[in-house]
DNA sequence: ATAATATGAAACCTTTTGGTTGCAAACATA
DNA sequence: TATGTTTGCAACCAAAAGGTTTCATATTAT
């Protein structure tokens, strides 16, 4: 049973779950009254949430409160964030390129047709 | 089928051929030499990265090389990132509680021992 | 005390996921 | 031409994910 923040925020359920907790805190039926599901199904993704440390449970009387605890995502955060270099270094690139091949048109205007590959593309 | 960037990235073998080819692209063969699992699987992976446009593919005689395509990952910067300020601002918010604590335990040392809830805890 | 509410969890089901082996087609090379 | 590579994909499988209904227990309200 894997249960990382990855796989937690995978789920487009929990992430709207998440979000609804993000500001103020819920019980597990306050949440579920706003999806289609039952409330175990909440329940469920909730104790996914709980696992691997995005959501705090506070007991007040009966009634269990839900807390989103958004520090860790941090991890998904600086997983991203060590990849923003790359791929802005290469819209970079692509912009020179397009500045270059615009000259390139402006000056003489050929156009190479790329013979099309035999073996089917990945679908 | 669900197929979108955060799923795509839930999978620690899809991150680790995110890294992998992050720098270089790489053909499936190539990338499945540094895996235990068979070559399908990371096809399979790789096929998946593809769809949600994680993944370029860029043919070069018989071999196909993946290239990553890592602007995708800005959705998932993006989501993360419209919670960070919710996050730091607990965190400073419990920074002047443990302060306001310490201040009133310097000047009178009282415990109050908190009852244990009945309910078992989500486990 | 009794009824209603909030919760945790078991048992079960279906679909998705992640993996396998095997095979055929396209391409490169001896 | 014959042979070895690289690839895509079908067929199959076990386990995980996501859902359901049902039930027991703790707490609150009447």
């Amino acid at each position: 049973m894997r249960r990382d923040v990855f796989q937690a925020i995978a789920d487009p359920t929990r992430r709207e779950i998440l979000n609804m907790i993000a500001y103020k805190p819920l019980n597990v039926n306050a949440v579920a009254e706003n999806f289609e599901v039952s409330r175990t199904a909440i329940y469920k993704h909730m104790k996914i949430l709980i696992e691997c440390g995005l959501v705090d449970v506070k007991q007040q009387g009966r009634e269990r409160f839900c807390e989103a605890k958004l520090e860790g995502l941090s991890e998904v955060s600086e997983w991203v964030e060590q990849y923003r270099i790359l791929w802005t270094s290469k819209l970079d690139a692509l912009e020179n390129y397009l500045k270059i091949i615009q000259t390139k048109n402006n000056k003489q205007n050929k156009i190479q047709k790329k013979q099309a590959p035999k073996i089917s593309p990945i679908k």
